[in-house]
This record gives C-alpha cells, structure tokens and sequence, in this order.
DNA sequence: GTCTATAGCTAGATAGAC
DNA sequence: GTCTATCTAGCTATAGAC
C-alpha cells in the first residue's frame, strides 16, 4: 500500500475516532508511519487529506447501505437487513458523528459529501418503502420519505444511546421498536 | 452573576457548540470574562470544570423533557408533545453531542451524567408508553422499552440528519415519521 | 518523494504576587 | 479571589536540503 493510501485510510480511522477537530496531523502521520514532508507533499493540508477521507468513507457507507436496500427480497425485508446489518455500535457512524464537528461542518467543502450521503440514503430508502407501500406491504397513511428518515435516525441515534449507555444494548432496542412499528404500519394490521 | 457561574455557563454553550475536545480553558475564560487565575481558583480544571457544566445541562434537559412527559394529556399526546416540542434544531442536542466526544465518554465521571439522563429519559419514555398501551391508545405488541428507545433515537439520530443537511427539514420530517408510525400502532388501526 | 529545521501559535496548567 | 509570568507540549504549517 502506498503512502497516499495509509495517509487516507489512517485519516478515515482517525476522523472515526477523534472527529476532525481532534485528528491532527502529527497523529496522521503517526499512523500512517509517513513523515511531515511526505504528508504535505501529497496534501496541501488537513482539510485537503480529510476531504479525501470523508469521500472514501462516504462511499463505504453508500456501498454497504445499499447492498442491504437493493437485495433481493421485499421492502420491508430489505429495510430489516438494513437496520439489522452488522455494525461496530459503539464505535458509531464514521459519516454521522462527523455532523456533530463545528470546523467540518462550517466548511462547504467538507460538509458536502456527509449532506450528499444522508440525502442519498433517505432518498433509497423511500423509494423501497414507496415499492412496499405500493405493493401492499405498508399502509398507505405512512409518507415514505417521512417513514424514511425516521429509519434513518433510528439507527443514528441508536448509535448516540449506545455510546451514552457504553453498551450495545438501546440501539439493538431501538433497532427492535423501529421493526415493530413498521409491522404495526403493515395493512394487515389495518 | 457570579463568576463561577459565568464560568459554568460559558462552558455549558462550548460543549454544546464545540464538543469536550474543542473546548479549551482559554477560551472559557474569554467566553465567561474571568482569568485564567480566577478559573483554576474555583475548579481544578479543564475536566473538572466540565462535569459542573455537562451536570447542569443534563439537568435542565431532563426538566424539559420531563415538561412534556408529565403534562396531562392521553399517552400519544405527551409523546408527541415531546417530538413536537422546540427545538434548535441545527444547534443539536447538548447532551447527545458529547457522546460523540472520546475524551468525555473515556472517563466514568463524565459519561455518568450522560448516560443516567438517556437511561432516565428512555424509562419516562416507556412508562408513558406502558400507560397507553393498558390504556388501549397502542397495540399490546409494542413492547414500550423498545418503543421507547426507537423515539429517543429518532430525535437523537433527527439531529444528525438536520445538520448533515444544514437544514432542520429532515429532523421534522423524522419525527412526522415516526408520528404515524406510533398512529398505525394504534389498536383501532388494527 | 521524503527528511529535518524552524516558526508562531495555542493547550493546559503551575507559581507566586497582590 | 484575581492577576501576570512562566512552562512543557502539541498544532499546523513553511523552507530548503537530500
């Protein structure tokens, strides 16, 4: 692996963890095993390698969410495999947690692909609930981009609860309580 | 005011904007108009400062929360009067933000407040739900515990999406999700 | 491409005068 | 109680040699 690829993937580990305002460059570096000079050779700076980092760990989480969304199966088989995927709950989101850093944020730049990703998301999201929906699956009463973004934030906040709680435990309730109101939203139990 | 409540409640509006890692001594003392002798007068420091602050919201959080929880009103209303009430959406949640701070939720001290107010949160939440499920307002299926932590996370993760999209938009349009969710919970629904 | 040197600034605190 | 001085370390680069 080359050094621009362990400068961009020790920044992805290191936003994970830290958020942008707690990842320095020295501490880049440091995982990368890349010197100072290396570093500012291949980058112009700290928010020119996080850009690069937040793209590449925006795209990891469109990957993933969408091969849960776009399986085969129904839509709200496809949304339970979403919400049920494997995750590293307490480590939380690497794009959500990103939201809560003032500096990233406040940057268009750096905002842009964590805005694109979310958007992305609920928009996928509603369309299987939508397809659900028309196919009877969900009462007709539920909006599905509304629907949607409630899934959404189940599981983002699912993370925050966990990381209060140090334990896995409110988000897999969460998680659970998010299930049951779909299958109570079902026209079967209309 | 005092200046040790100066103090306190500079840091209470820089944890909540910035985070436990992007908060700096320095810049309470500017914030609150004291010196640097005058803070490590009253507190020890940085840590020790901060847990008076995290303390004091986690109080005024639960006193809000409970405002809605405990008014009269069936179930359902007081829950959706704790979704529906104002809120800086964009601002996010002071105490839910710090669950994203690694530095704050690594020591027991200061993750305790944390933690006990989402756990107090999700227990008020799930007694109100338990009363409307005997009350025949929601279907015997939904487990309230569950239930309970799937609307806390929906305006925990609500955030998230709000400030992702620099708009409070997807934070409303959560919470009208998960409105009708808990509707088509409702027995007469099934 | 990578290294070392240098630089101005802030973080987080301690010490002692007033 | 509050002030100023001082301290070690880290942050975020830039400059120039190799």
């Amino acid at each position: 692996m080359d050094t621009v690829e362990r400068l961009i993937q020790s920044t992805q580990e290191l936003l994970w963890e830290r958020g942008y305002v707690g990842t320095s460059p020295r501490a880049i570096q440091r995982r990368a095993g890349a010197g100072q000079g290396s570093m500012y050779h291949h980058f112009s700076g700290k928010p020119d390698l996080a850009l690069a980092a937040v793209r590449r760990s925006a795209e990891q989480m469109r990957a993933a969410a969408d091969a849960a969304l776009s399986a085969p199966g129904t839509a709200v088989e496809r949304v339970s495999a979403y919400l049920l995927r494997e995750r590293e709950v307490l480590r939380g989101c690497p794009i959500g947690r990103l939201t809560q850093d003032p500096d990233l944020i406040a940057s268009p730049d750096l905002r842009q692909p964590v805005d694109e990703t979310f958007a992305w998301l609920r928009r996928r999201m509603a369309e299987v609930l939508a397809e659900g929906r028309a196919g009877g699956e969900l009462a007709p009463g539920l909006v599905p981009e509304e629907t949607a973004a409630a899934v959404v934030a189940v599981v983002q906040g699912g993370y925050v609860l966990a990381r209060a709680a140090a334990s896995p435990e409110p988000f897999d309730q969460a998680v659970r309580g998010a299930l049951a109101l779909l299958a109570a939203g079902a026209p079967a139990a209309s």
